[in-house]
DNA sequence: AAATATTTAGGACAATCGTCCTACACCGTC
DNA sequence: GACGGTGTAGGACGATTGTCCTAAATATTT
């Protein structure tokens, strides 16, 4: 099935891009990682943009996904932006090790002006926008756009530079504030309020 | 002169590297850039790698003249790390453009996982050291390297999401925040200072 | 002016890049 | 059992990569 090797493919890819970055990681790497000979590859994929925009398709899917799960799972509008929050700490250890998944990428196409900066750069912008629909259901209606870019600056500063200096106690203090933050735009009144 | 040659090469390197990229940029567009031989290229560098090194050298020394400047030129701390702030409105059109130099230089190398990462993270290290020293002369002995990553780590957010979501007005509001942020934090006493 | 040292140019080198072609294995359908 | 379509393998392609060599040009010293 044409399906099962192409994802394969993708899933392959999507990783490698993340790991050692979009310009490093050649079709014979992608080949080698799925196991099949450059030849085939070709067969499902004409050209490296090819499978870059399908890397950027399935993460925007699943950037989507988990968005959607963050806020059917919690309650409260805080405790869905805590989850965005707090997924600087489950991704810790990669994010030490390889960076934000979006922001890097966002970032080396910048520098390759690459036709496919927009689809990362709206990967970016979804979180953006997601982050933004929960302060207007927080009731801030007004200010959602900049708090919801303010928080999402903060989580990529601290993406960076838990990579650079390999710290993860600082990935902790940062969350920490930035929970601290959010109770305080939020009017929470109670310090260990859990919503 | 051999230095005169090898520092224009430094120099085009460093700006094609911050532009392009490390991995993107060949010795080729170096050369072309330079307007010199492959041949008399090598004559100063032998491999790619002692390139980045000189570059990254060249960048800790001007790294280091400017925060120099910077504790020269203001006389009060405070003022010290607002210069640091204003900083991204400065450079605002560039790094729109490529994003912050140091941030997107660690973030590459961590993917390649390359030799000269170290230096690249040293880079963020003095960045984050001059703060610290600024906080300390600020009376904030206990708290300033917190606050120094801290606001390293702001700034470093605010770069990389200008640069993704090309948002000029973006970097003027977080750097108004981190200002308000730094008053607050050295209990800055002000007609409009928070109670 | 001769001799030496430094700097340059141009190209060779193997390896790898993204791309593309062709031949073969497998498939269900006639 | 022959068939045409789908998926795979392996290698060829020109261009470019980082690296290296050699010879000519230029500077410096004698």
């Amino acid at each position: 099935m044409i399906l099962q090797t192409r994802a394969e493919i993708v899933a392959r890819a999507d990783d490698l891009f993340y790991r050692q970055g979009y310009e490093r990681t050649s079709f014979a790497d992608i080949a080698a990682a799925v196991k099949i000979s450059r030849g085939n590859f070709y067969y499902h994929f004409k050209t490296k943009d090819e499978i870059l925009d399908a890397v950027i398709e399935i993460r925007a899917a699943r950037t989507a996904a988990m968005l959607d799960g963050w806020a059917a799972g919690a309650k409260t509008p805080r405790a869905r932006i805590v989850a965005f929050i707090r997924m600087l700490i489950d991704n810790r250890a990669k994010i030490m090790l390889f960076g934000c998944p979006v922001g890097t990428l966002c970032g080396e196409l910048s520098k390759l002006d690459h036709a496919a900066q927009k689809g990362a750069n709206k990967i970016m912008a979804q979180f953006a926008e997601w982050l933004t629909a929960r302060f207007i259901e927080a009731g801030k209606r007004k200010k959602a756009p900049d708090l919801a870019r303010h928080l999402l600056a903060r989580a990529q500063g601290a993406s960076a530079l838990a990579n650079a200096l390999h710290d993860e106690k600082f990935i902790r203090r940062e969350v920490a504030a930035m929970e601290k933050w959010l109770d305080g735009e939020l009017d929470v009144k109670r310090k260990k309020a859990r919503g």
